[in-house]
DNA sequence: TTGTAAGCGTTATCAT
DNA sequence: ATGATAACGCTTACAA
């Protein structure tokens, strides 16, 4: 019984049938790639179409060696403001090109060591794309024995990928820090986040581009302090943290009257406790955020914007690049961070001027 | 010359060889599924290390027919707070099973005709989860043609796919409409977005939900209105939208004490514009959201809370028995959303009880 | 428990 | 421009 059971799908040997033509030459005009004439992939189309047919992508990347996937991983849950925007941005310019893009993403130390070890033996994917990672050198060398292109987002280290971006976090603190010179302010302060293991990108970076700038803004080191939080309260959650960091912050010598945070989530929390002392944001203390999240429009928070979106995308146009064999004329660029004004800064309190 | 280039990757009859096993039982070995003796087991494993060997996806797929992929169909971009965590909740199930996720989205109606349209033909996946669809009569059909499991997240019309999560907007309204009637308010409205062909799921469930219990709970037509934005002020953005919304609340003949918003994001802008209203909130009006995304904590707004983060992980469970052949207790389940109190509603003002 | 061998549905090389 | 045909690397009856 010749297409018997439920009819089972067409391959493409069935539209070479009714096409009239070789199996070789349906393939050919269905990617049109190849030379194949009008009139042929004319009736080639219509037949596939007739048929219902799609090519199946197990069985061609199978005969040609390429996937058409690429991975992207993330530290941190892919619901997380930076990685999804990365995610969308990527897929707005991979998907069009036929690339289907498979995000994952990796919690911790060991996670990530297992996660790394296997990865030169993958051959799953044509490419690889890795979001806001901190990178030891074992990994890195992992990551350069890899052969298919690694694009790095926000991680250091160009040297162990093919091509990256990242945003200037520097530049970006460097901001922060001349805002709040502009407006007079004498004393002021960055408050970090616990770093678990330092998996996490940008933190080091953010503290360091802080300090760099404070000092060649003039300001002595009793002017512009550091205050960490405890990997104690860090266990607790995002309000105990922020108290001790408000804690610390008001018990300085020098009382700082602007602080600049590690991201939009701790300046926010920050904002919270101090209101919850009764000290009002701007009037008695600025805050400074740092990414621009949508939780930082809502707060009404000044705030350093990077632009994950655009990360994405970028990273994603250099994957195409990498993958048809060019050498991205910039392989590793670093994208500007603005200041958003909004309300949570203002000059120096008068009493304090 | 044996090995020659650069030693091209290892295949399954190379670990073979090396452990001196068919190509058959390497397979069985590695996937662990079959029946293998403890010692060939370990001999398969520590030769496929030594080789730095792993399946080649493409060629299990061929082989088996089973793709070991789920799409992931998603309205709206996958940088939006829902299907962000609906992605990360699908994730954090099916990847341990092996099963990788591809997410994607579809912009408009047209979009989304094109898509549903080839989706009978797609091989590509073992099963697809769609997020938040508005369905016309022609898609279901093209759903229940497909011949994958089709699992739905918050789509309405349960008899197309195999299985489906959703929330109950009807319950979540009911809830709101009883908090301000327990807090003394006689004058209520809802506020809605402008629907755009309205590929929006839950958003005209909410407004019947809305008008249901309010009549359920005494309130007369007059005393709960509907206040919609138009086509044209939708284009201008959320500030106008709000502007529009507000000016429709104010002059309502029955002013409203309290308003019941689509969304989260709709009463944040609702609020800001009523706010330059100079009317304070909640003290002269109270405010609800719905969803409870990340900004409706830092807007410290009331609002009612679905849980998109389990939905994904609830479908994904569906997904998973679908695809062993098992059909699910309870195929089709209703989240019950949840009642989150904060600061923006308060007892009806007394100028006004 | 293990081996043999026939596919799986494409792509790519080489002719024509 | 088109056609034969040999891979591609694995899974799965079926046999042993």
């Amino acid at each position: 019984m010749v297409g018997g059971d439920g009819m089972a799908r067409a391959t493409i040997a069935d539209v070479a049938k009714l096409a009239g033509v070789s199996q070789a030459t349906v393939s050919r005009a269905l990617r049109g790639v190849d030379k194949v004439a009008p009139a042929t992939r004319r009736k080639v189309e219509e037949a596939a179409d007739r048929l219902s047919f799609t090519l199946l992508k197990s069985a061609s990347a199978l005969a040609s060696g390429k996937t058409m996937r690429i991975i992207l991983l993330c530290s941190g849950g892919l619901n997380e403001w930076f990685n999804a925007n990365v995610l969308q941005g990527a897929y707005e310019v991979l998907s069009p090109e036929g690339y289907d893009i498979c995000p994952s993403f990796i919690r911790g130390r060991d996670e990530m060591n297992r996660y790394f070890a296997q990865l030169p033996k993958d051959r799953n994917a044509d490419a690889i794309i890795i979001a806001s990672f901190q990178l030891d050198e074992t990994q890195r060398e992992q990551l350069r024995s890899i052969d298919m292109p690694v694009i790095g987002v926000n991680i250091p280290a160009e040297s162990s990928c093919d091509a990256s971006v990242c945003i200037d976090n520097f530049s970006g603190m460097a901001k922060g820090v001349c805002l709040l010179k502009s407006l007079g302010h004498e004393h002021i302060a960055f408050a970090g986040d616990y770093i678990p293991g330092n998996m996490v990108y940008s933190a080091s970076q953010r503290v360091e581009g802080f300090l760099e700038a404070a000092e060649r803004n003039g300001y002595g080191e009793d002017d512009a302090s550091i205050v960490m939080c405890s990997e104690h309260s860090a266990s607790y959650g995002k309000p105990q943290l922020a108290a001790e960091l408000v804690a610390k912050i008001l018990s300085s010598p020098n009382r700082p009257t602007a602080v600049c945070a590690e991201t939009d989530q701790m300046a926010i929390a920050l904002i919270k406790e101090l209101k919850r002392q009764h000290l009002r944001v701007p009037d008695d203390i600025s805050v400074i955020g740092f990414d621009d999240a949508d939780i930082a429009e809502v707060a009404d928070l000044t705030t350093i914007r990077q632009d994950p979106l655009e990360l994405g995308r970028v990273a994603a146009y250099k994957t195409l690049q990498l993958l048809k064999g060019e050498s991205p004329a910039e392989p590793h660029e670093s994208q500007e961070p603005m200041l958003v004004l909004r309300d949570t800064t203002s000059r120096v309190p008068l009493s304090e001027a």
